[in-house]
DNA sequence: CGGGGAAACTTGCATATGCAAGGGATGGCC
DNA sequence: GGCCATCCCTTGCATATGCAAGTTTCCCCG
Protein backbone atom coordinates (compact mmCIF):
# COMPACT_ATOMS: atom_id res chain seq x y z
CA UNK A 1 0.00 0.00 0.00
CA UNK A 2 1.46 3.25 -1.13
CA UNK A 3 2.04 6.00 1.62
CA UNK A 4 -0.37 8.59 0.97
CA UNK A 5 -3.01 5.77 1.20
CA UNK A 6 -2.81 6.02 5.25
CA UNK A 7 -4.10 9.01 4.65
CA UNK A 8 -7.49 8.46 3.72
CA UNK A 9 -9.89 9.23 5.93
CA UNK A 10 -10.37 5.70 7.02
CA UNK A 11 -10.65 5.56 10.73
CA UNK A 12 -9.87 8.60 12.70
CA UNK A 13 -7.62 10.54 11.01
CA UNK A 14 -10.12 13.30 9.57
CA UNK A 15 -8.98 16.32 8.10
CA UNK A 16 -10.22 19.14 10.62
CA UNK A 17 -11.14 21.66 7.55
CA UNK A 18 -13.25 18.85 5.98
CA UNK A 19 -15.24 18.60 8.56
CA UNK A 20 -15.83 22.30 9.65
CA UNK A 21 -16.39 22.86 5.80
CA UNK A 22 -18.94 20.05 5.46
CA UNK A 23 -20.73 21.42 9.18
CA UNK A 24 -20.72 24.99 7.72
CA UNK A 25 -22.57 23.92 4.49
CA UNK A 26 -24.96 21.94 6.04
CA UNK A 27 -26.01 24.06 8.85
CA UNK A 28 -25.64 26.87 5.90
CA UNK A 29 -28.30 25.64 4.30
CA UNK A 30 -30.65 25.26 7.11
CA UNK A 31 -30.75 28.80 8.30
CA UNK A 32 -30.79 29.91 4.36
CA UNK A 33 -33.95 27.72 4.01
CA UNK A 34 -35.37 29.29 7.43
CA UNK A 35 -34.99 32.72 6.68
CA UNK A 36 -36.01 32.52 3.20
CA UNK A 37 -39.24 34.35 4.34
CA UNK A 38 -37.89 37.76 5.58
CA UNK A 39 -35.59 37.29 2.19
CA UNK A 40 -32.00 37.09 4.17
CA UNK A 41 -29.10 34.59 3.69
CA UNK A 42 -28.01 33.15 6.90
CA UNK A 43 -24.90 34.94 6.23
CA UNK A 44 -26.34 38.54 5.94
CA UNK A 45 -28.26 38.22 9.51
CA UNK A 46 -24.99 36.75 11.01
CA UNK A 47 -23.22 40.00 9.49
CA UNK A 48 -26.56 42.09 10.71
CA UNK A 49 -26.50 40.87 13.94
CA UNK A 50 -22.47 41.57 14.34
CA UNK A 51 -23.23 45.13 13.49
CA UNK A 52 -26.48 44.95 16.06
CA UNK A 53 -23.77 44.23 19.22
CA UNK A 54 -21.58 46.29 17.46
CA UNK A 55 -22.73 49.82 16.22
CA UNK A 56 -21.41 52.08 15.16
CA UNK A 57 -18.66 50.51 14.01
CA UNK A 58 -16.34 50.85 11.20
CA UNK A 59 -14.97 47.97 8.92
CA UNK A 60 -11.63 47.21 10.62
CA UNK A 61 -13.56 46.48 13.86
CA UNK A 62 -15.85 44.08 12.40
CA UNK A 63 -13.58 42.67 10.51
CA UNK A 64 -11.21 42.01 13.36
CA UNK A 65 -14.42 40.71 15.24
CA UNK A 66 -15.73 38.65 12.85
CA UNK A 67 -12.44 37.13 11.40
CA UNK A 68 -13.55 38.51 8.10
CA UNK A 69 -10.82 40.07 5.63
CA UNK A 70 -11.56 43.59 4.93
CA UNK A 71 -12.47 43.04 1.14
CA UNK A 72 -15.04 40.63 1.95
CA UNK A 73 -16.66 43.00 4.53
CA UNK A 74 -16.16 45.56 1.89
CA UNK A 75 -18.64 43.67 -0.49
CA UNK A 76 -21.40 42.00 1.52
CA UNK A 77 -21.58 45.17 3.63
CA UNK A 78 -22.43 47.31 0.42
CA UNK A 79 -24.60 44.60 -0.42
CA UNK A 80 -26.93 45.14 3.02
CA UNK A 81 -26.56 49.07 2.12
CA UNK A 82 -27.71 48.65 -0.89
CA UNK A 83 -31.02 46.90 0.88
CA UNK A 84 -31.47 49.66 3.09
CA UNK A 85 -30.45 47.27 5.79
CA UNK A 86 -27.56 49.43 7.24
CA UNK A 87 -26.14 53.29 6.62
CA UNK A 88 -22.68 53.78 5.62
CA UNK A 89 -21.19 57.42 6.76
CA UNK A 90 -17.62 58.71 6.37
CA UNK A 91 -16.14 58.99 9.80
CA UNK A 92 -14.59 62.28 11.21
CA UNK A 93 -11.52 60.27 10.32
CA UNK A 94 -12.42 60.46 6.33
CA UNK A 95 -11.28 57.21 5.90
CA UNK A 96 -12.99 55.28 8.25
CA UNK A 97 -16.74 54.24 7.52
CA UNK A 98 -19.12 54.10 9.80
CA UNK A 99 -21.65 51.54 9.55
CA UNK A 100 -25.24 51.72 11.16
CA UNK A 101 -28.28 50.13 11.17
CA UNK A 102 -31.08 52.03 9.44
CA UNK A 103 -34.70 51.95 10.97
CA UNK A 104 -35.84 49.11 8.08
CA UNK A 105 -32.54 47.52 8.80
CA UNK A 106 -33.86 47.07 12.51
CA UNK A 107 -37.47 45.77 11.45
CA UNK A 108 -35.89 43.48 9.53
CA UNK A 109 -33.28 42.03 12.03
CA UNK A 110 -36.36 41.47 14.64
CA UNK A 111 -38.04 40.14 11.93
CA UNK A 112 -36.01 37.64 11.27
CA UNK A 113 -35.47 36.32 14.94
CA UNK A 114 -38.58 33.43 15.16
CA UNK A 115 -37.01 32.31 11.80
CA UNK A 116 -33.71 32.29 13.27
CA UNK A 117 -35.12 30.61 15.97
CA UNK A 118 -36.21 27.34 14.35
CA UNK A 119 -33.01 27.27 12.67
CA UNK A 120 -31.41 26.50 15.53
CA UNK A 121 -33.31 24.14 16.67
CA UNK A 122 -32.70 22.80 13.92
CA UNK A 123 -29.32 23.01 14.15
CA UNK A 124 -29.71 21.76 17.36
CA UNK A 125 -30.65 18.37 15.92
CA UNK A 126 -27.92 17.33 14.13
CA UNK A 127 -24.74 18.98 16.39
CA UNK A 128 -24.40 20.03 20.17
CA UNK A 129 -24.96 23.78 20.00
CA UNK A 130 -22.87 24.17 23.23
CA UNK A 131 -19.44 22.45 21.25
CA UNK A 132 -20.04 24.98 18.48
CA UNK A 133 -20.03 27.62 21.16
CA UNK A 134 -17.07 25.82 23.04
CA UNK A 135 -15.53 26.31 19.72
CA UNK A 136 -16.19 29.94 18.76
CA UNK A 137 -15.37 30.88 22.06
CA UNK A 138 -11.82 28.84 21.99
CA UNK A 139 -11.30 30.15 18.41
CA UNK A 140 -11.58 33.75 19.81
CA UNK A 141 -10.12 33.74 22.43
CA UNK A 142 -7.16 32.40 20.93
CA UNK A 143 -7.26 35.30 18.17
CA UNK A 144 -7.36 37.41 20.57
CA UNK A 145 -4.28 36.73 22.23
CA UNK A 146 -1.95 36.11 18.80
CA UNK A 147 -3.36 39.78 17.91
CA UNK A 148 -1.58 40.60 21.18
CA UNK A 149 1.51 39.19 20.71
CA UNK A 150 2.19 40.56 17.41
CA UNK A 151 1.19 43.73 18.72
CA UNK B 1 -35.06 47.63 26.13
CA UNK B 2 -36.62 46.83 23.30
CA UNK B 3 -37.36 42.69 22.43
CA UNK B 4 -34.72 42.37 19.86
CA UNK B 5 -32.08 43.37 21.72
CA UNK B 6 -32.39 40.15 24.05
CA UNK B 7 -31.05 38.39 21.17
CA UNK B 8 -27.87 39.70 20.42
CA UNK B 9 -25.69 37.58 21.58
CA UNK B 10 -24.67 38.39 24.88
CA UNK B 11 -24.62 35.66 27.67
CA UNK B 12 -25.40 31.92 26.06
CA UNK B 13 -27.23 32.74 22.95
CA UNK B 14 -24.89 32.65 19.83
CA UNK B 15 -25.47 31.68 16.60
CA UNK B 16 -25.06 28.24 15.57
CA UNK B 17 -24.14 29.65 12.05
CA UNK B 18 -21.94 32.31 12.95
CA UNK B 19 -19.79 29.77 14.96
CA UNK B 20 -19.49 27.43 12.17
CA UNK B 21 -18.62 30.03 9.85
CA UNK B 22 -16.56 31.41 12.06
CA UNK B 23 -14.35 28.45 12.23
CA UNK B 24 -14.51 27.37 8.82
CA UNK B 25 -12.92 30.93 7.87
CA UNK B 26 -10.53 30.63 10.51
CA UNK B 27 -9.51 26.74 10.20
CA UNK B 28 -9.63 27.17 5.82
CA UNK B 29 -6.95 30.18 6.30
CA UNK B 30 -5.00 28.16 8.18
CA UNK B 31 -4.85 25.68 5.62
CA UNK B 32 -4.47 27.30 2.77
CA UNK B 33 -1.75 28.76 4.60
CA UNK B 34 -0.06 25.49 4.83
CA UNK B 35 -0.98 24.23 1.44
CA UNK B 36 0.47 26.84 -0.87
CA UNK B 37 3.56 25.39 -1.46
CA UNK B 38 1.85 22.61 -3.49
CA UNK B 39 -0.47 25.16 -5.04
CA UNK B 40 -3.56 23.68 -3.55
CA UNK B 41 -6.78 25.45 -1.63
CA UNK B 42 -7.64 24.07 1.44
CA UNK B 43 -11.40 23.28 -0.36
CA UNK B 44 -9.35 21.58 -3.08
CA UNK B 45 -7.39 19.10 -1.46
CA UNK B 46 -10.90 17.91 0.54
CA UNK B 47 -12.32 17.49 -2.78
CA UNK B 48 -9.11 15.49 -4.14
CA UNK B 49 -9.30 13.34 -0.25
CA UNK B 50 -12.76 12.79 -1.18
CA UNK B 51 -12.29 11.42 -4.76
CA UNK B 52 -9.05 9.60 -3.80
CA UNK B 53 -11.78 7.88 -0.99
CA UNK B 54 -14.23 7.17 -4.22
CA UNK B 55 -12.84 6.84 -6.89
CA UNK B 56 -13.46 6.06 -9.40
CA UNK B 57 -16.85 8.12 -8.41
CA UNK B 58 -19.84 10.17 -10.48
CA UNK B 59 -20.77 13.90 -9.51
CA UNK B 60 -23.98 12.48 -7.69
CA UNK B 61 -22.10 10.18 -5.09
CA UNK B 62 -19.30 12.68 -4.57
CA UNK B 63 -22.07 15.26 -3.92
CA UNK B 64 -23.69 13.36 -1.45
CA UNK B 65 -20.90 11.94 0.47
CA UNK B 66 -19.74 15.32 0.48
CA UNK B 67 -23.00 17.04 1.11
CA UNK B 68 -22.27 19.35 -1.78
CA UNK B 69 -24.39 20.62 -4.37
CA UNK B 70 -24.13 19.37 -7.61
CA UNK B 71 -23.49 22.66 -9.91
CA UNK B 72 -20.92 23.33 -7.35
CA UNK B 73 -19.05 19.88 -7.81
CA UNK B 74 -19.39 20.42 -11.58
CA UNK B 75 -17.03 23.64 -11.39
CA UNK B 76 -14.62 22.85 -8.44
CA UNK B 77 -14.56 19.49 -10.69
CA UNK B 78 -14.05 21.37 -13.48
CA UNK B 79 -11.24 23.33 -12.07
CA UNK B 80 -9.66 20.20 -10.80
CA UNK B 81 -9.50 18.91 -14.14
CA UNK B 82 -7.96 21.66 -15.84
CA UNK B 83 -5.12 21.32 -13.22
CA UNK B 84 -5.17 17.83 -14.74
CA UNK B 85 -5.19 16.87 -10.91
CA UNK B 86 -8.48 14.43 -12.04
CA UNK B 87 -9.47 12.73 -15.30
CA UNK B 88 -13.32 13.04 -15.74
CA UNK B 89 -14.61 10.64 -18.33
CA UNK B 90 -18.44 9.46 -20.06
CA UNK B 91 -19.83 6.54 -18.06
CA UNK B 92 -21.16 3.50 -19.55
CA UNK B 93 -24.40 5.38 -18.70
CA UNK B 94 -23.52 8.78 -20.77
CA UNK B 95 -25.20 11.01 -18.39
CA UNK B 96 -22.61 9.98 -15.87
CA UNK B 97 -19.87 11.44 -15.31
CA UNK B 98 -16.75 9.23 -14.13
CA UNK B 99 -13.99 11.43 -12.00
CA UNK B 100 -10.90 9.64 -11.43
CA UNK B 101 -7.58 11.22 -9.99
CA UNK B 102 -4.80 11.19 -12.64
CA UNK B 103 -1.31 10.30 -12.09
CA UNK B 104 -0.25 13.81 -11.34
CA UNK B 105 -3.21 14.23 -9.45
CA UNK B 106 -2.16 11.57 -6.88
CA UNK B 107 1.98 13.06 -6.55
CA UNK B 108 0.11 16.38 -5.50
CA UNK B 109 -2.18 14.95 -3.20
CA UNK B 110 0.73 12.69 -1.65
CA UNK B 111 3.15 16.13 -1.96
CA UNK B 112 0.39 17.32 0.08
CA UNK B 113 -0.03 15.78 3.09
CA UNK B 114 2.77 17.00 5.43
CA UNK B 115 1.64 19.99 4.58
CA UNK B 116 -1.47 19.28 5.49
CA UNK B 117 -0.51 17.79 8.53
CA UNK B 118 1.17 21.00 9.57
CA UNK B 119 -2.29 22.64 9.26
CA UNK B 120 -3.75 19.96 11.00
CA UNK B 121 -1.40 20.34 14.22
CA UNK B 122 -1.78 24.19 13.60
CA UNK B 123 -5.92 23.42 13.97
CA UNK B 124 -5.32 21.20 16.91
CA UNK B 125 -4.42 24.17 18.62
CA UNK B 126 -7.01 26.41 17.93
CA UNK B 127 -9.95 23.91 18.47
CA UNK B 128 -10.90 20.14 19.78
CA UNK B 129 -10.38 17.76 16.66
CA UNK B 130 -12.23 15.31 18.24
CA UNK B 131 -15.01 17.80 19.30
CA UNK B 132 -15.00 18.57 15.34
CA UNK B 133 -14.90 14.88 14.51
CA UNK B 134 -17.93 14.08 16.48
CA UNK B 135 -19.51 16.83 14.80
CA UNK B 136 -18.93 16.29 11.50
CA UNK B 137 -19.88 12.06 12.17
CA UNK B 138 -23.37 13.33 14.18
CA UNK B 139 -24.12 15.50 10.84
CA UNK B 140 -23.36 12.39 8.47
CA UNK B 141 -25.46 10.36 10.68
CA UNK B 142 -28.51 12.63 10.52
CA UNK B 143 -28.32 12.86 7.16
CA UNK B 144 -27.69 9.24 6.05
CA UNK B 145 -31.03 8.71 8.22
CA UNK B 146 -33.11 11.38 6.82
CA UNK B 147 -32.22 10.26 3.31
CA UNK B 148 -33.36 7.21 4.15
CA UNK B 149 -36.79 8.06 5.45
CA UNK B 150 -37.20 10.10 2.39
CA UNK B 151 -36.59 7.56 -0.04
C1' DC C 1 -41.02 0.84 -30.62
C1' DG C 2 -42.12 5.54 -29.35
C1' DG C 3 -43.41 8.94 -26.03
C1' DG C 4 -42.99 11.09 -21.70
C1' DG C 5 -41.02 11.46 -17.47
C1' DA C 6 -37.05 10.97 -14.72
C1' DA C 7 -32.03 11.05 -13.92
C1' DA C 8 -27.38 13.28 -14.31
C1' DC C 9 -25.08 16.99 -15.38
C1' DT C 10 -24.37 22.16 -16.95
C1' DT C 11 -25.42 27.19 -17.33
C1' DG C 12 -27.13 31.69 -15.70
C1' DC C 13 -27.31 34.47 -11.93
C1' DA C 14 -26.19 36.00 -7.30
C1' DT C 15 -23.55 35.92 -3.03
C1' DA C 16 -19.41 35.06 -0.20
C1' DT C 17 -14.55 34.71 0.33
C1' DG C 18 -9.73 36.47 0.22
C1' DC C 19 -5.01 37.85 -1.94
C1' DA C 20 -2.59 41.47 -4.39
C1' DA C 21 -2.59 45.87 -5.66
C1' DG C 22 -4.38 50.59 -5.77
C1' DG C 23 -6.27 55.21 -4.03
C1' DG C 24 -7.26 58.64 -0.80
C1' DA C 25 -6.65 60.59 3.97
C1' DT C 26 -3.79 61.29 8.19
C1' DG C 27 -0.22 62.43 10.92
C1' DG C 28 4.35 62.65 12.50
C1' DC C 29 8.78 64.51 11.50
C1' DC C 30 11.65 67.63 9.61
C1' DG D 1 4.47 73.97 5.48
C1' DG D 2 5.69 69.73 3.01
C1' DC D 3 6.72 64.69 2.57
C1' DC D 4 6.40 60.19 3.31
C1' DA D 5 5.04 56.21 5.94
C1' DT D 6 0.91 54.38 7.44
C1' DC D 7 -3.85 53.47 7.85
C1' DC D 8 -8.49 52.44 5.96
C1' DC D 9 -10.95 51.08 2.46
C1' DT D 10 -11.93 49.55 -2.56
C1' DT D 11 -10.97 47.14 -7.08
C1' DG D 12 -9.27 43.33 -9.97
C1' DC D 13 -8.99 38.65 -10.17
C1' DA D 14 -10.01 33.94 -8.83
C1' DT D 15 -12.47 30.34 -6.27
C1' DA D 16 -16.49 28.36 -3.83
C1' DT D 17 -21.33 28.02 -3.08
C1' DG D 18 -26.18 27.02 -4.42
C1' DC D 19 -31.06 27.90 -6.57
C1' DA D 20 -33.61 27.88 -10.89
C1' DA D 21 -33.74 26.49 -15.25
C1' DG D 22 -31.85 24.13 -19.27
C1' DT D 23 -29.83 19.96 -21.93
C1' DT D 24 -28.82 15.40 -22.82
C1' DT D 25 -29.49 10.64 -22.06
C1' DC D 26 -32.02 6.77 -20.36
C1' DC D 27 -35.76 3.75 -19.40
C1' DC D 28 -40.38 2.36 -18.53
C1' DC D 29 -44.93 1.63 -20.07
C1' DG D 30 -48.19 1.22 -23.27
Amino acid sequence: MPDWLAYVPRGRRECAYANVRLASRVIGTIYDDALKPVGLRAAQLALLWAIVAMEPVDMTSLGRETATDQTTLSRTVENLRRAKLVSVQAGEDRRVKVIRLTASGRLRFAAAMPYWERAQAEAAKLLSLEALQGMGRSIRRARRSTATEAA
